[in-house]
DNA sequence: CACAAAATTGTGTGCGCACACATATATATT
DNA sequence: AATATATATGTGTGCGCACACAATTTTGTG
């Protein structure tokens, strides 16, 4: 009951060995002997030993930097949140001896990319925390990152077959679903005209955003055998004219009934498009709390977002890392955020919870 | 950037003292002089000590024990939620030399609330953490602990002007409202006679139960003035041979179109109902992820759950506790979590994510 | 003034770990 | 066989703090 922890010296004693030999297993430092390792290894399998965070810290007094490759969240709200994350970390973490470094790319420029990124490189961090939303600039650095032996997580954006240490954010076939899902619910049995909608900055992105209307395609096949017609519209560049122009031709459709926007910038700027054509009763279903989608949603703008948790992800991210650098705990492969549901009726009581 | 923290050592040799006369001005254990004070005073005063938490913790090696007191798990698989939450701040903070200690009553019975409650306070822990679901019978013991001076933690159900620490939990007006919200969704635009639905064990209790009928009636009476008959349904006794006899005379009202539980347990009592009784176009909208709820909303015979997130809730309360003692950090007085959504499309993505 | 008692102050130890270094044992070289 | 060399193992120290206890100074008492 009062079990106290198992510490190093015990696992020494258990094992027959002394407490350097043990110390030399754990940390893989080599220089033991065949016969030593096997004594500490069948102890360690027969015990769960937790290291003692607090006195490892103490001890090894050894400061970590783990730097963190993100978009200039002053472009984008949706990265602000990141960033937000980003610094809860720094805060969690720096009595533990770890500094978080942000570093931030222009959104709109993948020669910026480079150019960070190469900077980042040559700090030489204990740890990376990266958004590859660009994903032939990355690959390389990919590379380089594990030839230099340092570990490195992906968030928001998955690259499959790469060697990070894992990926945190969600599963966007099944979030297009949700998405789906609730469309349905909004248009209360209604049919016509749905469109999906992709505003995004790189063209390398879309393929992701392309799984969400798979899923949202995928629902409405399964459950509503044809009556909605999907349309697809994409917009790459937000600042485009032709954009406006796109839109307009859009709501002459009489027959449109809800709007599924792929990203959270892009719902919230559809929204404004809404409701400046007064168009607001058409269903919009969008992503992620960002502020100007809390104002939309509580004006009846928004019906749904589907929560993202930009900041939680990055804010695990980070977390991942530390636990591996410090803790040499393995992080999972991937960690799946649960697919947030807000409501105009919920939404307060995630904005009002602390601990989120 | 770098500055090296003041140590009680630096501040030992700025004032002329030794450290443990700094340790006693530091921790007003007396046994100093006034000059010497004076001393120190002052040079605390011109610096900014921080002290190293980490080697605090190490170093006093104190440990610290936190009693639990919730209702059995063995009778309400929600309370076995909440266990599960005890038992994961346990294992998170075991190797700080926290010791969690459960102490469970029986759910039916206030008697044995008595019993516990005073078998806990005769062993004194170093902080509590207490789901007051018996009102009358709660209130004396947190006189009890305040005198003794043990700091307590109240989750699940709130008990205002009480000195807790803090109260986790959720805004339970809010709740009934979202309950309303996805009442209104599931009926697509339908109207008709709706029920309350409270499996509850304690009069006592009802009153925070009787919050969620209020949101929800009031979420029906802002938008829907009037389309829909709203009954309220009290089965105090699950275990009551009339409670079948009760809901076949609800199921006999043919305008019958959703029921609204307010209870975990409910939920999955009135799932099963509806399946026997072949009346599963009912939408049905009740609480939390139990494994039993999962099953009935993958059968779709649960429309929604309204997720309290007991395990969460009960972590969380053991957090506080554990920060208020070793990081004499002061919670917040409220934790309000999210009401988080739970429909078929979501609940597996919330069944996969392991950080939850 | 001598001594005891009380008040004040300083020193030492351990918390669990990492890491440097000293010691011991096995293997290779002449 | 005697040394040199590589390999294996054990011991000691410090991280910053809390706390016990020893050493010192002050005060009280006959």
């Amino acid at each position: 009951m009062n079990a106290k922890n198992v510490r190093i010296k015990d696992i020494a004693q258990l094992s027959g060995v002394s407490v350097g030999t043990v110390d030399r297993v754990l940390h893989n430092r080599g220089r033991v002997s065949e016969e030593a390792l096997k004594k500490v290894l069948t102890v360690l399998d027969q015990i769960d030993y937790k290291p003692n965070v607090i006195a490892r810290t103490l001890g090894s007094n050894k400061t970590y930097t783990i730097a963190a490759l993100i978009p200039d969240p002053a472009q984008d709200p949706y990265w602000a949140s990141s960033k937000a994350g980003i610094d809860q970390a720094q805060t969690e973490w720096l009595r533990y001896g770890v500094n978080v470094v942000p570093y931030f790319f222009n959104l709109y420029e993948k020669s910026s990319f480079r150019e960070v990124a190469e900077a980042l490189t040559t700090d030489n961090p204990d740890g990376i925390l990266i958004a590859p939303i660009f994903y032939h600039e990355t690959l390389p650095y990919f590379n380089r990152f594990q030839s230099l032996g340092i570990p490195y997580v992906l968030f928001n954006t998955n690259i499959e077959q790469v060697a990070s240490l894992s990926f945190i954010g969600q599963d966007l076939y099944q979030s297009g679903k949700v998405g789906g899902e609730l469309m349905q619910l909004a248009l209360r049995g209604e049919s016509g005209v749905l469109a999906v909608l992709h505003m995004n900055e790189d063209l390398g992105n879309s393929v992701h955003l392309a799984e969400k209307e798979r899923g949202f395609r995928e629902y409405f096949q399964r459950t509503n055998n044809g009556k909605f017609e999907i349309r697809t519209l994409n917009l790459y560049n937000p600042s485009d004219a032709s954009l406006e122009e796109h839109l307009a031709d859009l709501l002459k459709e009489p027959q449109l009934k809800g709007i599924f926007v792929s990203t959270s910038k892009g719902t919230f700027n559809i929204a404004a498009f809404l409701e400046r054509y007064n168009k607001t009763e058409v269903k919009l279903i969008g992503y992620d709390m960002l502020e100007e989608n809390i104002r939309y949603m509580k004006k009846g703008i928004i019906n749904f977002l589907i929560n993202q948790n930009p900041k939680r992800q990055a804010f695990l991210g980070i977390n991942h890392l530390v636990s591996h650098l410090i803790l040499k705990k393995t992080a999972p492969a991937r960690d799946l955020l649960p697919l947030e549901i807000i409501s105009p009726e919920n939404i307060n009581s995630y904005l009002n919870s602390g601990s989120h």
